[in-house]
DNA sequence: AATTCTCTAAACACTA
DNA sequence: CTAGTGTTTAGAGAAT
């Protein structure tokens, strides 16, 4: 255990301190704050949205005074403020591509915002501006989701996990009264972001279905932990319950950990408080769950448990915090051995090529083009991979051991690292115009399909997917014996040739 | 200062 | 024809 760190020290925030008292422990040792000392002082790894108000920020910068200056706002809604705005910075800069890509909360880049210095006065609609969300108190006050938090939550809703727009906007305005009063323009914000972004996917309508114009939308698998993170991540009141009351125990403690909109909210009723709970091992290990969206509980996947044990290291209070760092660097570097590989696993989350699971941001082009500066791996890599890799703590539970799989399982996916994405397919509009003039100059010299934006590819042809996949699958086996450069000389074969057909009718 | 990211607006095509 | 839906582009603005 390191000595105590000055206030002014960076706590390491990405997790990379290593914790073996329970977290229920400092919670009975008095006030939140005296607790977050000593979890510090004990080089304990705090939960994300536990460190939060305690932690300093990575890259410094919040930016307190530009929160709402709503008129009357009083000292204890302005310290709140303050917090999520660190907050707020503290889970950007987390640094999984993926959660700042599908960040849970909403306009944390662009956009106007609530309680924004803007020249005009905030709209009714806008009071509350910045401040953690309570809808219940204040249905006026912005969510503090983003579009694609709350198209997630709309669609997880539904029973059948798949819901036209029409009932997203119903669901959105059940949920957020915010809307209600809100210009129109978030409808168009909704479509947008379903459009472009690849956690959700098109349906086909079932001709039986008549659900009247447009399609049904729904999660990709693929993409659904990554959400899910997303919005756990959302951070909250920082004086809500959890703070304010310590639960006596951890059972208590994980019911009331980060409400995903508000407790008691239709949404986190009908999930029985699974989808978000944190189990008690990954309180323990709160890196795992900032980097790794490792939420044991949460609709395990359906593989055998069996095999997908892991060789886990037990953790054990000898290791240092050096030791750990240590282990994380080697883990990532460059070369991520994956504990499991489940190669003839059919995991829904197995990517069937890894050139889809990259969007406009990702390192390579269609075309093997690189006009990416890739940030988001580059910034985001070293600490989301180090702690990722160290999932290996503890630990005894059955659920952790299904972490352990979901972990593995996401591991899995081949390709240098990943998942970069959800939804900057949306928010990389800036490479998207980086492209633009190319893909323009391309689709005259007569490569369109290529060079459609991938969820436009994704969604025009479900019809060879199968056979696709399977040509992925085999490919992903042969790979494995070293013949993947033979089949993919086929594939390429053959899927050019389907191109060649397809391409005149599209245009 | 440059880049990244999200939101917003708008245009347009398509469809029920 | 209208309204809703889906796609795409452009730009604003905050954060890094």
């Amino acid at each position: 255990m390191g000595p105590v760190m000055p206030p002014s020290k960076k706590p390491e925030v990405s997790g990379i301190s290593v914790a073996s008292a329970s977290m229920s422990h400092l919670y009975q040792t008095g006030s939140l704050s005296r607790a977050l000392q000593e979890a510090e002082e004990l080089d304990l790894v705090l939960p994300v949205h536990l460190a939060l108000p305690l932690a300093p920020l990575p890259g410094g910068a919040a930016k307190p005074e530009k929160g709402t200056a709503t008129p009357g706002m009083e000292d204890e809604e302005l310290t709140n403020l303050n917090w999520l705005h660190e907050s707020k910075n503290l889970l950007n800069s987390f640094g999984d591509p993926v959660l700042r890509s599908v960040s849970p909360v909403g306009g944390e880049g662009g956009g106007p915002r609530n309680g924004d210095p803007d020249d005009t006065p905030p709209s009714p609609s806008m009071v509350g501006g910045d401040l953690p969300y309570d809808a219940q108190r204040n249905p006026n006050c912005k969510p503090p989701y983003s579009f694609s938090c709350l198209i997630f939550m709309a669609i997880e809703d539904a029973p059948s996990k798949r819901l036209p727009v029409k009932e997203i906007y119903n669901w959105i305005l059940e949920h957020f009264p915010y809307f209600a009063n809100a210009p129109t323009g978030w409808k168009n914000s909704v479509r947008h972001n379903l459009s472009l972004n690849k956690c959700f996917k098109k349906v086909d309508k079932d001709r039986s279905q008549s659900i009247g114009k447009g399609s049904l939308w729904c999660v990709d698998p693929e993409y659904r932990q990554n959400l899910i993170q997303a919005l756990k991540k959302t951070p909250y009141h920082p004086h809500a319950q959890v703070f304010s009351t310590p639960p006596t125990s951890p059972q208590a403690y994980q019911s009331m950990s980060s409400p995903p909109i508000w407790p008691g909210s239709p949404f986190f009723r009908k999930n029985g408080g699974v989808l978000l709970q944190v189990p008690q091992g990954v309180i323990r290990n709160g890196a795992r769950m900032m980097s790794q969206g490792l939420y044991p509980g949460i609709r395990p996947l359906p593989i055998n448990p069996l095999e997908s044990r892991t060789a886990a290291v037990r953790h054990t209070d000898e290791h240092t915090q050096s030791e750990q760092r240590e282990r994380g660097s080697v883990l990532s570097g460059g070369c991520r051995k994956h504990i499991i590989s489940h190669p003839a696993c059919d995991s829904p989350l197995v990517s069937s090529d890894p050139k889809e699971d990259h969007t406009y941001s990702t390192n390579q082009s269609d075309d093997g083009s690189d006009y990416t500066s890739d940030s988001s791996l580059r910034s985001n890599g070293p600490v989301a991979r180090d702690v990722a890799n160290d999932s290996d703590f503890d630990d005894e539970d059955d659920e952790d051991d299904k972490s352990k799989i979901q972990l593995e399982i996401k591991k899995e996916e081949p390709r240098d690292w990943p998942i970069d994405t959800i939804d900057s397919a949306l928010s990389s509009q800036q490479h998207n115009k980086k492209r633009h003039h190319f893909l323009k100059a391309k689709q005259r010299m007569g490569v369109a399909s290529d060079t459609l934006p991938l969820k436009k590819r994704r969604t025009e042809k479900p019809p060879e997917s199968d056979d696709e996949e399977m040509k992925e699958a085999a490919g992903s086996l042969l790979h494995l014996a070293g013949v993947r450069a033979c089949l993919n000389n086929i594939t390429n074969r053959t899927a050019k040739g389907q191109k060649e057909q397809k391409e005149p009718t599209k245009n």
